[in-house]
DNA sequence: ACAAAAGTGTTACACGTACACCCATGA
DNA sequence: TCATGGGTGTACGTGTAACACTTTTGT
């Protein structure tokens, strides 16, 4: 077995690369919600260079003693108040001139949210931090807008693959309410009977003993996302399709 | 419209921001090969500390003025003799332990290959370089086990939805061949019939005039995998399934 | 003639699609 | 009682799974 080497022998090795070590890794945390009605996203104003007054993706430089996994929580948390939620990874940017401050490579998470749990309010060096429709959004900061795009098409790819749609509704939801936000993430529709056997065939939807309550028509059935049961699911090799 | 700041205030608060801009970057390469018979990996033997004489996957150091995206190419070639080949970005490893050098993120990429095409030829300081089966891989440097297993993950979901068996493959080949390559990689079986039916169905798999020879039963027939007719049935929406 | 693998055909069943229809509520 | 969306049922065609069978080569 091999033994890995001393550290004064490491240190001197080191040295010799110095002029490798001079990147910066920043995270930049796409978050997704959902009103109702449209898809949309967190974003921030920078209140700061480069790029001060720009739109952004709310991110940061990570520290030297710090996780980058880690450092998404704690960045999103300082920009826009948000607390500890589920980021994913997405992918890694990192073209030589994408930052004008030197060498910075960001890697991109993505995470979803119902919107109504949180609301966003700007701290640090974020001037502003709000939500914004998808589409309506024009130029961001760096290559954000890139990056943006590409979370969305993961987006979109994803949602056919993993029941990820139940993490942009409210606990409790409609399979309407269901229906119609698969509809505004794959931008096609449904049909009403269809989409409804699908989803209960699944067995992940937990029919509660709730309706809707003052609607100006039949009130529709509550359900939660049954996590527990899902997971079952997958450890038996069960995929989530459409 | 915004404006970017001047160069003198960007180096001002670059210098501010000195202590971020220690990270190393570097890029791992996994690339997978089929001999036939059993998926394999290109591997190298570190000769260089940290982890000299131990097994990893292909990669190294980022250089400032250097894409990530083309570093691979560059590290791939450097320490292995393989030409420019497409290579698709996978995940990126983080965590602050993982290089006992300093701050390493590394960014990991994968590829496949039909492996008679180039033969490994070690070089730099790699000491070997050569395929071996996954299954019988063992100890590697840094955190590269747990990147290796990434890979393959990926690989099972990606081989499911996507035609990227055929890569892995000589460019004219068998049904049999691709089923029994598709039965490695997923590691279960397929029926022989239904099998060439659902492959012949997707029509981007183009017949020969040719047969196998010299084997000692009913010779096969030859296929092309048809790139074309590929990328014309996704601009339509078409989805490679199973 | 036989072994071995290529290649085809048949059938039963599950599933997706399209569409029609009934139900409960507020105004 | 009407408009509105919730919720259900059915009929048809396509796709999948299991399995048996025929074909072509080398020995």
């Amino acid at each position: 077995m091999m033994q890995v080497n001393t550290s004064s022998d490491l240190q001197e090795e080191r040295q010799r690369l110095d002029a490798f070590f001079r990147f910066g890794i920043s995270v930049d945390c796409v978050v997704f919600g959902y009103d109702g009605e449209n898809l949309q996203v967190l974003l921030i104003e920078r209140g700061a260079e480069p790029y001060k007054g720009f739109e952004a993706i709310p991110g940061d430089l990570v520290s030297l003693n710090e996780d980058i996994d880690q450092a998404t929580k704690r960045v999103l948390n300082d920009l826009t108040g948000l607390p500890d939620i589920y980021l994913e990874q997405l992918s890694t940017f990192g073209a030589v001139e994408r930052h004008p401050m030197g060498r910075v490579v960001t890697v991109v998470y993505y995470a979803l949210l119902d919107k109504n749990l949180y609301n966003p309010h700007p701290a640090s060096w974020a001037s502003e931090a709000y939500w914004k429709n998808l589409d309506e959004i024009g130029e961001m900061a760096f290559d954000h807008r890139q990056i943006l795009e590409a979370a969305v098409q993961h987006l979109h790819h994803k949602v056919q693959h993993q029941p990820i749609g139940f993490e942009l509704l409210p606990e409790e939801f409609t399979l309407a309410q269901l229906q119609h936000l698969y509809e505004t993430i794959l931008n096609t529709s449904f049909d009403k009977g269809n989409f409804r056997k699908k989803m209960l065939s699944m067995n992940v939807l937990i029919p509660l003993d709730k309706m809707q309550k003052e609607v100006r028509h039949r009130p529709a059935r509550l359900y939660r996302f049954d996590q527990q049961r899902y997971e079952q699911l997958v450890q038996k090799g069960y995929l989530f399709e459409l």
